[in-house]
DNA sequence: TTGTATGCGTTATCAA
DNA sequence: TTGATAACGCATACAA
């Protein structure tokens, strides 16, 4: 009855009808710009439109959901947002969505399997047309997310793969990652090197470790097993940090002689900077320490930590671009094609390595 | 005309009510367990849920929206979010948000003004039922955001201050930070003590320097002139830490002795660790730092940065409490309080603060 | 070149 | 205790 302009606020395509004095109907066609917009005559569309600029006309997607079963909106969700590996992830995802016009879903896991399931309902709940999921090292059930696929929502992993068909995914090229990084140091002279290997649970560990084997195979170089430790598989955020910090006291505690440490990750290479400092190891000078990821707090470190760059941003965009062609192929009833991309990544010398000491500890 | 089952994998109200054999009101009252529930049948009631669930149904929110009005959305706006500000401020919001079921659109601005816009336009277009402001520095026009306030959409900003009547707001007491930082270094027997200032244009750094010179009035501390350096007014993400560097560089250069940095920020206060390590000075043994935030990498810098934490996490839990308040005076047709609040910080010390060189360097 | 009518999935009002 | 029906804002098929 009675449409009270006390409460609605909210301008909607009939108010820019009724004021402009055509149909809704041709409201429609003109702001849309739809195929039957070539028949309009210039006028009407010039004065409807000045009208719905008037008015402050905004279409409500929801409304327009319901018919066009399209949302422009689809589903980010993280297994953790504080792990630092994130957020540039997140900007590139961001950045890449903007363009299209589809507005992103926060959701955070925080490394929880109900409430990433709880997520899931929600975000399905509000018909997102697509889902990436940026992960780290929670395991999820595989079907969850396989169901959306099946569901035609195109689902794409960042960091993480899953072993099935219907799952697209972005990593970094783990092995080529840890090849860069082992010839650095290579080529910096050094021979005796600690190692510290990732988790057995989290996915980028073999590959890395793979990269590691190859290049020293290749290269003659021996890889001491007095010198290799490995982190455990407990994930709290900066757990890698704590472990870091701790294996490398270990490693020092061998008494076997090194001049460079390999990290799993930036974490784990800012608990071996600690650990060294804290024994009077000076670093670079009396030893080298290389990490992999470039998370933000390598270039503010002192010294700045040389590192293996993953291009996060560029991950994000890939993905983003991923599942816009699923969403693109499902809108036309094709089928989404999946794919698993590998990204490229790239060392990025700063501080914190150098020439193997000439004489003095090495050899 | 064909419905086709090929298209439609998702399940809808009348889907449930057919396979049930009631009507979709019905079932709308059952599975909203509406007031009018009471009247239903228990077995009706158990019939209509277990159909529901074995079919997988799931409202849909954009649906329901056009009735209730009621989008269960908010927009989570941030200026930068690669500013390390951020991420925990976004964990306490997703985390606050979570028990309420509302899902926020993640909208970035990149300092951007324009993009700024855009979003906002994006966030309207979609009905969300209010706006959290993560801000750091750019300026937005403030008419902008009082425009949603005037349509019964609350907004709260963090970290920022609108000088408005309409807008909430959430931010650290920055003046009693700073009397706690330099308290700290008081305590441990500093007396010549550089400052960096923030810039002028950020809102932060007034009542920071007023908390500065109120502790320094009080305890009789001198503040020479001479050890005081102001941040520029560029805003990278990252400026800070450049240019904490530089002017802690010419800090040193001015060759007056000091023991101690109070730096405006933690980004700040790693560009002068790093311009003092760069000079041969050793943190904390010959020279001090502390720094403001309690960002992620001031626990894993080495030495790990003393600081002033700002609760950024229970930032954000609030300015959702606030917005929720909002949102529930907005339903019952209350006019909305606004509120500023003021979270108050708390004193991280860890390793780059420590007592004042006995004799050596002081006086 | 434009208008009318219908339906998208829900919920609220009214009848039965 | 339950079922028709209308309406939310929009876009399309069809009519004019």
């Amino acid at each position: 009855m009675k449409r009270g302009k006390a409460k609605s606020q909210v301008v909607t395509m009939r108010d820019v009808a009724k004021e402009s004095g055509f149909s809704s109907a041709t409201v429609s066609i003109v702001l849309n710009n739809a195929p039957l917009a070539r028949y309009i005559a210039p006028a009407t569309k010039e004065r409807i439109e000045k009208t719905a600029k008037r008015l402050g006309y905004r279409p409500n997607v929801m409304a327009r959901f319901l018919r066009s079963q399209r949302s422009h909106t689809v589903g980010v969700m993280f297994f953790d947002v504080l792990d630092p590996f994130c957020t540039p992830t997140l900007r590139g995802i961001e950045n890449a969505l903007f363009s299209t016009s589809c507005l992103p879903f926060f959701a955070d896991a925080q490394n929880q399997r109900n409430r990433f399931e709880r997520y899931l309902e929600m975000l399905l709940e509000r018909h997102v047309e697509a889902l990436i999921v940026v992960a780290n090292w929670l395991f999820v059930d595989i079907n969850l997310l396989a169901d959306l696929s099946k569901r035609n929502i195109p689902v794409v992993t960042i960091g993480w793969e899953v072993a099935n068909e219907t799952v697209s995914s972005v990593m970094v090229d783990n092995e080529a990652g840890a090849r860069l990084a082992l010839e650095h140091l290579y080529l910096l002279g050094h021979r005796k090197i600690a190692f510290i290997r990732g988790p057995k649970a989290i996915i980028d560990s073999a590959p890395r470790w793979k990269g590691v084997q190859k290049f020293a195979q290749g290269a003659g170089l021996e890889i001491d097993p007095g010198l290799v430790a490995e982190l455990p598989d407990v994930f709290d955020t900066y757990s890698g940090f704590e472990a870091g910090y701790r294996l490398t006291q270990e490693l020092l505690g061998r008494k076997k002689r090194f001049t460079a440490v390999l990290a799993f990750d930036d974490l784990t290479a800012f608990g071996a900077l600690r650990a060294l400092t804290k024994a009077g190891i000076k670093v670079p000078e009396q030893c080298s320490v290389i990490g992999f990821d470039d998370i933000a707090p390598a270039a503010l470190a002192a010294p700045a930590l040389t590192t293996v760059r993953q291009p996060l941003e560029a991950m994000g965009a890939l993905a983003v671009s991923i599942v816009m062609d699923g969403i693109n192929a499902a809108t036309e009833k094709r089928a989404a094609p999946v794919v698993h991309r590998r990204s490229t990544p790239e060392l990025v010398v700063r501080e914190s390595t150098r020439p193997a000491a000439g004489r003095g500890s090495g050899d």
